[in-house]
This record gives structure tokens, sequence and C-alpha cells, in this order.
DNA sequence: CGCAAGCTTGATCGCGCTCAATTAGGGTGG
DNA sequence: CCACCCTAATTGAGCGCGATCAAGCTTGCG
């Protein structure tokens, strides 16, 4: 896949329609959904719509799909049909180097979008694959496109989805390319207590659903650096950590251990 | 900026909407360009687009605007009102770390568009230098997405133009995660060959606009390192370096350098 | 109970960073 | 014109962070 990295960024551009029928044929539980009685409205695709658009994606009955826990729901490769919004578990995107070995490139928690990295040339440029039991929204791309073009405000919810995924990789980038270990897992620490914080759930104990080893891919280490570096901040007496659970005893150390680089 | 990493990728919304007489106010020269006359059309953002479309884009009528080497054409932090598609020389995008120091976010050439991700949050979230003397087409985003609105393959080729901002920076994530220092050079050479090569330059031979600084910011590794690692593909016979000016000598040795862990 | 997977911890090594000296080129002013 | 300064780049020496290799522990599952 990166060789995306020596393709020149702008080639010719094949505008591909995907038929309205799509949808039928997709393996797409029979449950669908509504966005104005989905109690994660406010921080996914809608957030920000009038009731007005909201019914309009109400009519779009997006389908839901369940993921089991190590299941993919696509792989880089796959026609890019639809994006995903998470609606209870954890993701984890990822792009495969030619040796076999993935290269983690996001976790993506209940009410965040995934498979937009497929717009590009019409197929995914990376894989997601549920770290837990999951289920999603499938949204037919091609059906909230032809929605956006009637709704300028939709358009716009939707350039900003992408416009946000590209200034946080902005922001990852910046990570591996400047900050040290102790760095780079606390800014992912205190990233993951904020969402927590942001779907309601404690902002200060989480359980983490994500290998050392996956958590290590993300943040450009080894394994063995993410584990001694969860030692480091517990003998600090930042942490507390078992396995995979996670207690912060000291936020303000950990945005010091953060912000000792970067603002 | 990396505030971003620690934010909830998802936030409430507001549509901020940009005065039709924004242009008039704007500094920018009183030159206007036509993309349907413009060399660029075939790599820009018009392409793909059919005859008729374009006509739709031409009656947008861009403002150009010179850049003098060393100024910024935007700030991280300045109001997003318009994208820009270089016309002539280099830019590179950066942001500001905390400590002062800027870390390089991309490097942009003739006919590749700048500043998508201001569209996130109304500001850009990068900065724009010029690395010679340059020129640029300003393009309102808010008459973009009007335009576009009316024209659902010109928002595809706006979405597609962001996706592939996207995948980019993937593989630019994968390269600082998992490549040593002759991967990292490697990657960015044969990526500056072929983009050179797209332009009508010739792929094996090109003049370098950024310093050894730069170029190091951008992978994530130092000067001295860059300059090191410039050295070993010499002494390797891989290349030919006179200070900025490159003679790729053996590009299969080049991309063996490059593949030797990612495909 | 045995086996495998995930995590921790220790010991060692090496890549790339840091500090430092040198050279070359460009711009400026006397 | 040369003296001077400033910046960019190269190269060397030494060191430290994180990778690598390896051992041991816990937990879960057949």
């Amino acid at each position: 896949m990166t060789t995306a990295l020596i393709d020149a960024p702008q080639r010719t551009i094949r505008i591909a329609s995907v038929p309205a029928t799509v949808r039928a044929a997709s393996p797409v539980a029979p449950l669908r959904t509504q966005c104005s009685a989905c109690h994660l409205k406010d921080l996914c695709l809608p957030c920000g719509l009038s009731g007005e658009e909201m019914q309009r994606l109400d009519s779009l009955m997006f389908g839901r799909r369940k993921v089991a826990a190590g299941q993919t729901l696509y792989r880089e490769g796959d026609r890019f049909q639809f994006i995903y919004a998470v609606r209870s578990g954890t993701f984890k995107s990822s792009l495969t180097l030619a040796d076999g070995r993935e290269q983690v490139s996001g976790f993506h928690m209940a009410g965040e979008l995934m498979g937009l990295d497929g717009v590009a040339n019409g197929h995914h440029a990376s894989s997601a694959t549920a770290l837990e039991d999951t289920e999603v929204c499938a949204i037919p791309y091609a059906h909230l496109t032809e929605l956006a073009a009637s709704s300028s405000n939709l358009q716009h919810v939707v350039s900003r989805l992408m416009s946000r995924e590209i200034v946080r990789e902005h922001s990852l980038m910046m990570l591996l390319g400047s900050m040290n270990a102790e760095e780079r897992l606390a800014a992912f620490l205190l990233n993951l207590s904020q969402r927590m914080k942001a779907r309601g759930y404690s902002s200060s104990e989480f359980h983490l659903r994500m290998s050392r080893a996956e958590i290590g891919s993300y943040l450009g280490m080894k394994l063995e650096t993410v584990s001694r570096t969860f030692s480091a901040f517990h003998q600090q007496g930042l942490l507390e950590v078992d396995k995979r659970h996670v207690r912060i005893v000291d936020i303000e150390g950990l945005q010091r251990a953060f912000e000792s680089r970067v603002h």
C-alpha cells in the first residue's frame, strides 16, 4: 500500500457510479437504523444537522451489521461501497506491509466513521478489524453523496469529516516524526481518555481493547517498549496498569509527559 | 496543533457560510484563470471533468497570486476561505511545535492542491510556505461547494482529492512508523522522481527545492542523518549528489532500498 | 494438564541523535 | 576587490534510546 507514496498524487480520475440496487446485494443484516433515534447522533455522522436534514438521512435506512471479535469488516483492496459508523465496540484500521507485518493506522470507537480512505480510488486503502464484538451502520456512499447534492449542510458534514481525518493524521505524523516513547504513549492515553469521556465513560479508568503489539504498531514502537513505558509511567506514579486495565492516577503528570515537547 | 490528537475526533459542527463578496476582499491579484485554458488541467483540480463541468469551473474565475520564496501563503490558525492549486514553484506545509520547531507535513508541486485540512473547522491546520518564487490559484471553497452541489461529478472530484490526501498520509504514517533512514530517503526520492516525471521533467535528475533540515523534518530524521544517507546512497552507486542537485543513477537499486521492507 | 498467546523484564547491540569542526557558497559593506 | 558574516551541507566521534534477543510469568482453553 505504500506504493501510494511513490505515486503521483493526482492522476486521471474516473467517476464510478454505484448502482442503486447495490444495497440489496450487500451482506448487511436486515436490521435498519434511523439516525434520529440513535443514541450516538450527537457524536456520529448526523452531528450538527437540523431536524429536517436528519430525516433525510433517516430515509436512507442504514443497514446494521455485526462483526465478531477478530473478524474484518473490510480489507484493503476491497471494492469501496460503504462507509461505516461504529455503533458499539472497537475497531482497528491497518495496512499490510510486504513482509506480512501489519501497520495499525487508527482505532475507532462508537460514533466514529471508517472507510473514508476508499473514496480516493474506489477501493479500500486499509483493512478494518473488530477488536471485540462490534456492530456498525453500513452507509452506502453513493446514496449519501446523492443526498448531499441536495443539502449543502450534509455535504459540508461529509467534507468536514474527511478533512478531520486529514487533520487527525497530521497529528499522528507529528507524533511519529518528533516524539519519544513516553510522549507517544502519553499522547495515546490522553486521546483515549478524552474519547472515553465524550462517550460518557470514565476518563480515568478504562479497558484497552488492543494488544501491546497493536499499540506499538500504531505509535511506531515495539511491543516491549510499550510495555516498558507503561511500567515507567507506573513507577512515576502516573498510572496503575494491570494488563489491559488502565487507571490514570495523575492526569496532569501525564499531560506534562506529553507536553514536554509538543503543545 | 497536536492538541487535535487528544481531542475527541467528532464534536458539534457549526456550518459557517462564507459571504459571496468574500473574494473581492481577499488579497488576490487581479489576474484570473480559466481551468480549461490551463496547461495543468490534466494534473490539477479539473482532472477527469467533462467539458461542460470545466466550463462551470471556469465561471469561478480563480484569482491568481504570487508568493515569493520564503513567504507564507497561509498560516496555521488563519481563517479558511480558499484552497490553493500550485501553478508554479514548490511549497512546504508545516505545523509548529510548542518549542518553536517546525514539523514539515508535505511538499507541493505544480498541479497539486493545498489547504484541504482547513475544511475541518474553518481554520487552516497547517502553514504553507513557498520554497521558491511561486504562483497559485486561489479557489474560493464556498463557491466550489456551491458549484459541486449541482454537479455530482465535481463533488466526487473534491471528495476524492480529500480522500487521496488521507491515503497519502496513511503512506507517510507507514513510512514514519516502520522504515529506517535509508528506506525513508529512498521512498522520498522515488516519490519526487515520479512527480517530476508526471510533470514532464526528468525523473532521474532534478533540483531539490527543500533543505536537508526540511527533508529530515518531513521524514522524521535529523538533517545530519539525511546528509549521511545521501552520502551512503552515493557510495552504493545509487545517486550522484551535489548539494541540492540529485541524479538517480540506479533507480532499481533505489527501489530495492525502498522495498527492502515495504511493498 | 499441556500448550499457546500475551505481557513483563533483563541484557545487549546498533541506528540515529547530539555535539562539534570544517568547507563551500552567497550576500554585504568597507 | 577582498574581508567578513551567515547559512547550508558534510563528516567525525561518542552516546543513548529503543530494537533485538531471550527468559519467565500469567491466563485461558482444549
